[in-house]
RNA sequence: CGGGGCGUAGCGCAGCCCGGUUAGCGCGCCUGGUUCGGGACCAGGAGGUCGGUGGUUCAAAUCCACUCGCCCCGACCA
């Protein structure tokens, strides 16, 4: 609303003391006007008869509505016009050109001397730039700024109003010496404390992880965060090798129909399904947006689908691939991309295009492919606790939880530092649902003909959302040094172009003996930033480990150690391979005990339903508790406290005494659950 | 579908009400110099079809109409 806030008048100048040029161009308008006001009586300045504005007369600008206007304005005072030019760009103007200084020979010739010049001079004088003007005047046009607090605020978060966010900026409504903080100001995270969801975007923006893109709820994943899904795959990809499966690739196009073959698959899905409809685009001959349209000639006769997941082409494919128990197992993953159509997105935890990867198995038994869907389930596990360093806790999801098309599904929950629970990878028994469906049949040895058993089981990009919520801070990303894309970062200090020469020479030596002990290095030769400048940036990235050698250093032969989010330390030269990579050790160890104890001391066990309705509106966490089964308990908990059962947890993680009776209802338990608010 | 709001430089925003100077500010970016042990400073500079189309006017970022895009609220649906 940027006129809203004038309407009290303020703005207005009067020629009072103003430099001679505004004065009578402010005289010349105003003497304009009340020739037209004069006029209003019958006939306009040129003699036209007047129209009343409504009735067709579409020229704003005719002296009619021109009084009107003026009639309601109140009246401005010099004082009050003053106050206004403080932060007014246009009064600016004003000013300046009336030292001759915007116009004239000396302009013409030069006109960027005349703009630095003006810049130059707002700066000295302190003036508060625009925004310190609009937050003193405490309105806010809700433009890019809005927008962008809105958009966190559809994926979750709450919204800072433009106030309340200026003062998160820091200083901004300081009056004069406003634009001097804001110069000042480098914060560019906002705290844990103050907004979660904010802070996740900020961190996820800051560490270059991740960007918005064109296309809504759909984001770029940049180079740094790539890279930490490139780890992230090359670990787990050993894994599942190591388990004996071979990736392959299947495509991203699936025929309508084979959602529709099973029934609890079609009815999970069909609501966040792309769909391909048309193969080609025709001109319009318009232009914009609309110059081109489908081609209703090219109108598909099915319809294909963007994979949601791929159970349906795999086994298709599986039931020209299996014939005898000899084909037995199947063990096959691919690495892919999957569209889903969500409404609320937030960066990595749920976008509408993600990617993934996905195994599926098939096998002559039951229990075999049980057994495959657990140890698949303790791969993840794994590679969660000790590469991502974040504790997890597995077990059974409940009917209402699991995915569509499965007997069961088993999943890995991890609580985040915001205590709301976030499901970091799924295993399921798909049973002979799908085999059925699709026909994936073989002959046994005794020569009968079974349906196979088949497994399906991920982990996504999510993971990159998960690690960020269970180890970063108000700095920016923390990130285990088994997945940083840098694990240590060298940033030299000199000041002389010999100390610079010295210093560099170290760098290279110290990075070469690092690289050739297999660790991820990095040399910050940059001279466009000052060290202090280079720290916070890879701080913000989540480099765990970084060496800084100076001028001191070189003579004592040591470089300084600072860990992330530790202090400084000296180390020698000497062995200095051997012990960076004993640090980097112990900051996964460390981090991974941090992580433990935090979801330990926001886990309550034995709930009561009086507990249980305190711990869900207060902090929140993960809360153990008997559980009758009944789906209505689950829709009832899920409506009072908006937490659902994550899963019913594997031996390992329950209470070392199980409950007797439903800490809901009352009725006898069935199993221990864990509840939690979830992402 | 109804109501409201917003589109001006890469980002965040002034300017519009009341048309008139070369459309500005902060951050970022480029060049040069001085700096460099926790977010440097100075100087110079690049970058804008003011969402689009049409209209009014001697003159439109500014007024009018239409249009495109985005956001919020409500309704509908679940």
């Amino acid at each position: 609303m940027p006129h809203a806030a004038r309407r009290d008048g303020s703005r207005r100048l009067r020629y009072g003391r103003l430099p001679h040029r505004a004065r009578a161009r402010l005289l010349h308008r105003d003497r304009v006007r009340a020739v037209r006001c004069t006029a209003v009586a019958a006939r306009d300045l040129w003699g036209r008869p007047l129209r009343h504005p409504d009735s067709g007369d579409r020229r704003r600008g005719s002296p009619l509505r021109r009084v009107r206007h003026g009639r309601r304005r109140p009246r401005r005072t010099l004082e009050g016009a003053r106050e206004a030019c403080r932060g007014a760009e246009s009064s600016r103007r004003l000013f300046d050109c009336g030292g001759g200084r915007g116009r004239g020979p000396r302009a013409q010739a030069r006109p960027r001397a005349a703009r630095s010049w003006r810049r130059r001079r707002v700066r000295l004088a302190g003036r508060p730039d625009p925004q310190a003007a609009r937050a003193r005047r405490g309105t806010g046009s809700a433009s890019r700024r809005d927008r962008r607090a809105r958009r966190a605020q559809s994926q979750g978060g709450r919204r800072a109003g433009p106030q309340e966010r200026a003062a998160a900026q820091g200083g901004v409504d300081a009056g004069p010496q406003g634009c001097l903080q804001v110069m000042a100001q480098a914060k560019k995270i906002t705290p844990r404390a103050q907004d979660f969801s904010e802070w996740y975007n900020d961190v996820i923006m800051q560490a270059e992880l991740a960007d918005y893109s064109p296309v809504r709820g759909c984001m770029v994943i940049r180079p740094h965060g790539y890279h930490v899904w490139e780890l992230m795959q090359r670990a787990l990809d050993d894994m599942f090798k190591a388990t004996g499966h071979r990736n392959a690739y299947f495509p991203l196009f699936i025929p309508m129909s084979f959602l529709a073959k099973e029934a609890e698959h079609v009815e999970g899905f069909a609501k966040e399904v792309a769909l391909v409809t048309h193969t080609r685009l025709k001109a319009t001959g318009k232009t914009g947006a609309q110059a081109v349209m489908p081609d209703p000639a090219s109108l598909l006769e099915e319809p294909l689908v963007v994979r949601p997941t791929s159970e349906t082409i795999i086994y298709a494919m599986f039931a020209k691939w299996i014939q005898s128990y000899r084909d037995l197992p199947l063990l096959l993953n691919q690495w892919c991309n999957i569209v889903r159509w969500e409404f609320r997105t937030r960066l990595f935890l749920r976008t509408t295009e993600f990617l993934w990867q996905e195994g599926h198995t098939a096998h002559a038994t039951e229990a075999e492919a049980e057994a495959e869907a657990r140890q698949m389930l303790g791969v993840y596990r794994t590679f969660q606790e000790q590469w991502m360093a974040m504790p997890v806790i597995t077990g059974l999801k409940t009917e209402s939880e699991k995915f569509a098309g499965a007997l069961r599904t088993y999943a890995l929950e991890a609580l985040m530092q915001d205590n709301k629970a976030l499901q970091a990878g799924t295993s399921h028994n798909l049973g002979q649902n799908f085999a059925k469906a699709f026909g994936v049949q073989y002959q046994t040895a005794a020569g009968g003909l079974e349906h196979v058993w088949n497994t399906s089981w991920g982990v996504s990009t999510r993971m990159i959302g998960g690690l960020v919520m269970t180890h970063s801070d108000d700095n920016g990303l923390v990130c285990p040094p088994k997945l940083a894309p840098v694990q240590v970062v060298i940033v030299p200090i000199w000041k002389s172009e010999e100390e610079r020469g010295q210093v560099l020479g170290v760098g290279d030596q110290v990075k070469a003996e690092l690289v050739k002990a297999g660790i991820r290095v990095e040399l910050d030769a940059r001279d466009s930033l000052k060290p202090g400048a280079k720290y916070f940036e890879w701080e913000a990235k989540g480099v765990p480990l970084r060496l800084e050698i100076g001028p001191r250093d070189v003579a004592a032969g040591q470089v300084m150690t600072a860990r992330r989010g530790g202090s400084k330390a000296p180390l020698k030269l000497d062995g200095l391979a051997r012990t960076v990579a004993t640090a980097l050790d112990e900051v996964q160890a460390a981090l991974f005990k941090a992580a433990y104890e935090r979801r330990e001391a926001h886990s309550i066990r034995g709930v009561t339903k009086q507990q249980f309705l305190e711990f869900m509106k207060g902090a929140g966490g993960f809360a153990y508790g008997g559980f009758c089964g009944s789906a209505a308990c689950e829709g009832e908990i899920k409506q009072q406290t908006a937490a659902t059962v994550r899963v019913l947890p594997d031996p390992e993680f329950r209470s070392p005494e199980g409950p007797k009776t439903c800490m809901w209802c009352g009725k006898p338990s069935v199993a221990e659950a864990v509840w939690a608010q979830a992402y």
